[in-house]
RNA sequence: GCUCCCAUCGUCUAGAGGCCUAGGACACAUCCCUUUCACGGAUGCGACAGGGGUUCAAAUCCCCUUGGGAGUACCA
């Protein structure tokens, strides 16, 4: 295998999750640092659970991230098909071959006779391993179990295989993570390959499409570790090359549980619903098992790829924690193109009447509350007082900036110099702010941050938002003169 | 239960036997800057899970304990 070729393979019972995404990313970075392949699966072998929104949702999540796929269902590739369901019949093939070899055999075993098997097992305090009961039968049983209508299922001998290829029954295999992993292989019971009702059970199923798409690297989450030694023995029962695998560490919750739906968003797509950058996604969960070699933490996919080893990669888990990734997103936030932060703060905007202030002016508006924030849905609530004619103060804010006889004063002498204001220059409104400000130090001693105070509480009700100037340019001088003359008492 | 994996500040991590008085980032605290909130800058707080070895020397290697995670399906 000279060509790198790795792959992702969701299944779509869900939306994509944020730990598919890293994992996705991981691969992704892999065959970009090493000139490879990296190409995107969809296992849908469980029909019920599958969905086409699902489908879909995995498609714009990982493009949003920017994790674009070589060979997948939608682009195709010279290994399709790209999706499991369609590829049913080319798994039979391979199952008669393992049959033929003696490596699987069919078992009768029914539900009922699997669960007893089960059940002693925890009753003695063992690993349950099939009994192999049905290793064995000679032509004529299976004929007599066929005539009562029982069918069939596959199941791999692991004993056999294992014994073909290894001279112990511990198989290790060298992990491009974790290093040097094993498994007692006489643990493992006869697993099965093919459902009796024909479909490929996933551990069979992965290892035929992995080696027919000539996958060279799998990288996957350890949950995957135990798997590895079944899907080993089955590329070797079929002659096959085995390719490298590298387990990485799970995404844990910030109590050390599995990441799910109570702590809050798991899918990418929720994520960004709520506000999150792609790019700071992309990021942040690129920090989870992996650390710059220069120290700079904020990296483009393309900076990361040319800085990534997989033998770099941390093997333990990691946490999962908003913290930084707010940070983070914060920081994507305010170094962002101002025409496309706006495109995508509009969804975040939209209980307000837009058409209010022009295209441009919405630009100043977000350039001058973007500062602060840490997710988009924090503009719902940061913008609310460039709209509409009235304003909703906060909290005590009236009584403290307004209401007093300083404020008043100040409100007054605001008032009266609206109308020498230019509130189509930017530059010269700030200019007439600060002389404003000065005024009020000079004359009366008052701090400047305390004159603003008021004016701001005057305008938008809060004592803190964006820069007044903005706010003065972007209401215009009649909201201005509207807000100000309803504070006046 | 059995099997496997993992173990450095609260969190993400740097660290491949001496460069470690353990570095960085987030968070937190204080200060500076400032028309507010922020941003930015400075400083501080804060960890090698515990116990045994090996070695002149261990966060780094080995063992045990403890803790956490995963797997144990005719799910994927």
């Amino acid at each position: 295998m000279d060509e790198i070729r790795v792959r992702i393979a969701p299944s779509p019972s869900g939306n994509l999750h944020i730990g598919t995404a890293r994992t996705a990313l991981f691969n992704y970075l892999f065959a970009k640092k090493n000139n490879g392949k990296f190409i995107l699966r969809i296992e849908d072998t469980d029909a019920e659970r599958t969905s086409q929104s699902y489908i879909d949702n995995i498609f714009d999540s990982l493009k949003a991230l920017g994790l674009n796929w070589d060979e997948g269902p939608d682009v195709g590739g010279p290994y399709g098909p790209y999706t499991q369901s369609e590829r049913f019949d080319i798994y039979p093939k391979y199952v008669r071959e393992l049959l033929d070899k003696g490596f699987a055999y069919e078992c009768f075993c029914t539900p009922e006779e699997l669960e007893a098997e089960k059940e002693e097992a925890s009753k003695n305090k063992k690993a349950y391993v099939y009994s192999k009961k049905c290793e064995n039968l000679t032509e004529e049983q299976k004929a007599k179990l066929r005539a009562e209508g029982r069918k069939p299922a596959i199941r791999f001998s692991v004993e056999k295989a294992r014994k073909a290829f290894h001279d112990s029954p511990v198989v290790h295999f060298e992990d491009l993570v974790k290093g040097d992993l094993h498994q007692d292989t006489s643990l493992i019971g006869d697993f099965v390959i093919m459902k009796s009702n024909g479909s490929p059970t996933y551990n069979f199923a992965v290892v035929i499409d992995d080696m027919l798409m000539k996958i060279s690297h799998i990288i996957r989450g350890e949950d995957h570790i135990s798997n590895t030694f079944k899907q080993i023995l089955i590329y070797e029962a079929l002659g096959a090359e085995v390719p490298k695998f590298g387990h990485l560490g799970m995404i844990l919750a910030p109590d050390r549980s599995k990441l799910s739906k109570r702590h809050g968003a798991t899918a990418v797509s929720e994520f960004v619903e709520k506000g999150y950058l792609t790019e700071a996604l992309i990021n942040f969960v690129a920090l989870l098992g992996w650390s710059p070699s220069d120290g700079v933490e904020i990296k483009t996919l393309d900076e990361i790829a040319g800085d990534f080893r997989i033998n770099e990669v941390s093997s333990s888990n990691s946490v999962f924690e908003y913290d930084k990734l707010n940070w983070m997103n914060g920081q994507y936030i305010k170094k962002m193109d101002i025409k496309e932060l706006t495109k995508l703060a509009k969804p975040f905007l939209s209980k307000y009447d837009l058409t209010e202030i022009t295209e441009e002016q919405l630009e100043k508006v977000i350039a001058a509350t973007r500062e602060p924030i840490t997710i988009l849905s924090d503009l719902t609530y940061d913008t609310a007082y460039f709209f509409g004619r009235d304003i909703e103060y906060e909290e005590g804010v009236k009584e403290a900036n307004v209401d007093t006889e300083q404020a008043q004063n100040i409100l007054k002498y605001f008032y009266s110099k609206l109308d020498e204001y230019d509130f189509d220059n930017e530059e010269k409104l700030h200019d007439q702010l600060a002389d404003f400000r000065t005024y009020f130090k000079e004359q009366y001693g008052i701090k400047p941050k305390v004159t603003m105070w008021t004016v701001r509480a005057a305008l938008t009700g809060r004592t803190h938002g964006a820069d007044m100037g903005v706010i003065l340019e972007v209401l215009g001088k009649n909201r201005v003169k509207y807000r100000i003359e309803k504070a006046i008492k």
